[in-house]
DNA sequence: AAATATGTTACTCTTACTATAACAATTAGG
DNA sequence: CCTAATTGTTATAGTAAGAGTAACATATTT
């Protein structure tokens, strides 16, 4: 699954769990609602959970349920959560023996893509799941 | 190859016919500098002559030599030449049949990807083939 | 005509991704 | 304490993408 697809599967079921808060939900519950894989919903949620975005509960009447405010849950925290590279990770080709100058170039181009990696990752900082829900029209029921 | 890698290899390549012109230079020489594998190279560079950034001689005494001066040659017309998806691609999960809010997710996602796309691309705008070898201490030898 | 390049397509091998399955660990309820 | 239901995690099978190279038609110079 690639960083962008993880980012809006995991939204999707996050606006999900604020939108019917506080009941807790399952995976598959989700999945229906999502069509995303409840498996796959599994993996992210237990990730977002030990960020302490969501709580999960094993065993009957188990389920996820959002645990923080999402007006206080931006996308970067979300992003980060789920996953460990960087945003939008960017490739420099490897050095093949020990070519002219390059060492210097894939230095000079990893400071780029990092550079460019901070301005998303800063982007994403500014928005929150509640102002994609306002965005979506869909209403927050989080107390 | 991945965007990003493709753009490397092309800044590579550009730098040393930028450095050795105004001799033209064979993919098989370029590939002895730069590391690059010559049949990479031949399609990059056939791709950047289409944007007349290098121009191309076939046969005996032919090769690649720079056409265009590296003070005007930026990395977005070279990220351009050489892939024709927008900067980065960047993926959406895919709609499962008729699901909730997907579509408006998807456009939701795919919007906010795209700004992140332009932001990339204005970056790139800003640097120059010049500011590049400046940069890596290359000297230009175009006239 | 021979030698040498590019331009383009194709091929093989490996790696990555996708989607799902399997099952251990955990919990609730009777 | 047993059963059913659920998460958490690992594994698996199938597909797609990518890397690296090869092959060969086309073009050009000598």
């Amino acid at each position: 699954m690639s960083a962008s697809t993880k980012l809006s599967s995991s939204v999707k079921a996050l606006c999900f769990l604020a939108e019917t808060h506080p009941s807790p939900r399952t995976s598959k519950e989700i999945e229906d609602i999502t069509g995303i894989n409840a498996s796959k919903l599994r993996q992210l949620l237990s990730l977002l959970s030990k960020s302490n975005i969501v709580e999960s509960q094993q065993g009957t009447k188990g389920g996820f349920l959002l645990c923080k405010d999402p007006d206080h849950i931006h996308l970067q925290e979300i992003y980060c959560s789920i996953e460990d590279r960087k945003a939008f990770h960017l490739n420099v080709n490897k050095v093949n023996g020990n070519k002219k100058n390059s060492l210097d170039f894939n230095s000079y181009f990893l400071d780029l893509f990092g550079e460019i990696q901070m301005d998303i990752e800063n982007k994403m900082q500014k928005i929150s799941l509640n102002t994609i829900m306002r965005n979506l029209q869909i209403k927050s029921n989080y107390k």
